[in-house]
DNA sequence: CAGCCGTGGAA
DNA sequence: TTTCCAAGGCT
């Protein structure tokens, strides 16, 4: 005799609890339209859906205002220049992004006539564009009955049925279940519903099960915390480097860093590679310490020594890069590392 | 598959 | 201060 919380006929009633509890309190969000109303742009459901990739969103409110004002249609986008693009997603993070996200906009602008593909696996074929994503803009933009996985169903999921297999392991298991549960009407609703879900009441920690609408089909409840299960991380080594500040006649010596790799594409300071040894300057001079900065990445943490040089006039430097003017600093789009040299960099010039 | 890839807010 | 982690994708 099958646990009748798990019988298949629960399922209906599980979606529809969901969809209920989504109809009276969705979130209104820039990108998003209300419940039952018709499915917004793809082109701002897909640039809400990239930035929103491992970003909260209160981080991606600001840059989905400024660049659907700046960029309101794919094509727009299509036709901006790199920098441009680059500078504007500065401080956002996952930098890879923008530069898929041109890559992506100009396919689809000179390949598909300025309109998305409606199903996964056309969505899935383009840059930037994942498992996740691919489904959230079918079924949010199209109507598609994709089942969505990001990290709040993973969660919901998890505990609902109280999944005792370890992420990432866990992840088909998670799959075949959000499956069985996406509605063939409302497909985006429904995914967005069970994000809003994850997002305001089954939390990572503390989750709010007094007010959830399937707390009486949660087979996790009485321990929900302990669910999803991960394997355990590991620490994250401690590096350091070194920035160097050149700074003749009122403009600083910025570069563009690679393509590929950490802030990859973004303008920077020049500065070594920050794996050991320190490297030798760009150019000789009387350098001064300025001062030291803090930056947590993703799998390591940063102390970046900042060493500056004042100079009579910009000298013929062989280097690739731009001299930029100090009190336009701000247009420059440093990422956050860069940005936080920058500022004690001034701060120290002003003191030598 | 596992490592790489940012940032800032919350507890 | 430390830890966690947020609408993941790429290689």
């Amino acid at each position: 005799m099958p646990d009748p919380v798990m019988s298949v006929e629960m399922l209906p009633h599980i979606t529809n609890k969901i969809l209920a509890h989504y109809d009276a309190n969705a979130r209104l969000l820039p990108w998003r339209s209300p419940p039952g109303t018709p499915a917004p742009d793809p082109y701002r459901v897909w640039l809400s859906e990239i930035m929103l990739q491992q970003t909260t969103v209160a981080a991606v409110k600001a840059y989905f205002d400024y660049f659907t004002q700046r960029w309101p249609t794919v094509a727009a986008l299509a036709a901006a220049e790199d920098a441009d693009v680059m500078a504007a997603w500065a401080g956002l993070g996952y930098y890879a992004r923008a530069r898929n996200l041109l890559a992506c906009a100009r396919v689809v602008a000179q390949d598909f006539g300025g309109h998305f593909p409606s199903d996964e696996a056309g969505l899935r074929a383009l840059p930037g564009i994942g498992p996740y994503t691919a489904a959230a803009i079918a079924a949010i933009a199209f109507g598609r009955a994709a089942p969505v996985m990001d990290g709040n169903v993973e969660r919901v999921i998890a505990r609902l049925y109280a999944i005792a297999t370890p992420l990432p392991a866990a992840k088909p298991q998670l799959y075949q279940h959000v499956a069985a549960l996406t509605p063939q009407h409302r497909p985006g609703d429904f995914a967005q519903a069970m994000m809003d879900l994850g997002a305001t009441i089954c939390t990572p920690r503390a989750p709010l099960c007094g007010l959830c609408p399937i707390a009486d089909a949660c087979q996790g409840r009485l321990a929900a915390e302990s669910f999803p299960v991960k394997a355990p991380k590991l620490a994250k080594p401690h590096r350091q480097g070194r920035a160097w500040w050149i700074e003749a006649d009122g403009a600083v010596f910025l570069i563009r860093r690679p393509e590929k790799g950490l802030l990859g594409g973004m303008r920077a300071l020049p500065s070594c590679d920050w794996q050991g040894a320190e490297g030798a300057p760009p150019l000789e001079g009387a350098w001064h310490r300025l001062g030291d900065v803090d930056h947590v990445f993703t799998h390591f943490r940063l102390t970046l020594g900042v060493d500056g040089l004042r100079l009579r006039d910009r000298p013929q430097m062989a280097l690739l890069g731009e001299w930029w003017p100090i009190d336009r600093l701000a247009e420059a789009g440093l990422p956050t590392l860069f940005n936080k040299a920058a500022k004690a960099a001034q701060k120290g010039m002003r003191m030598t």
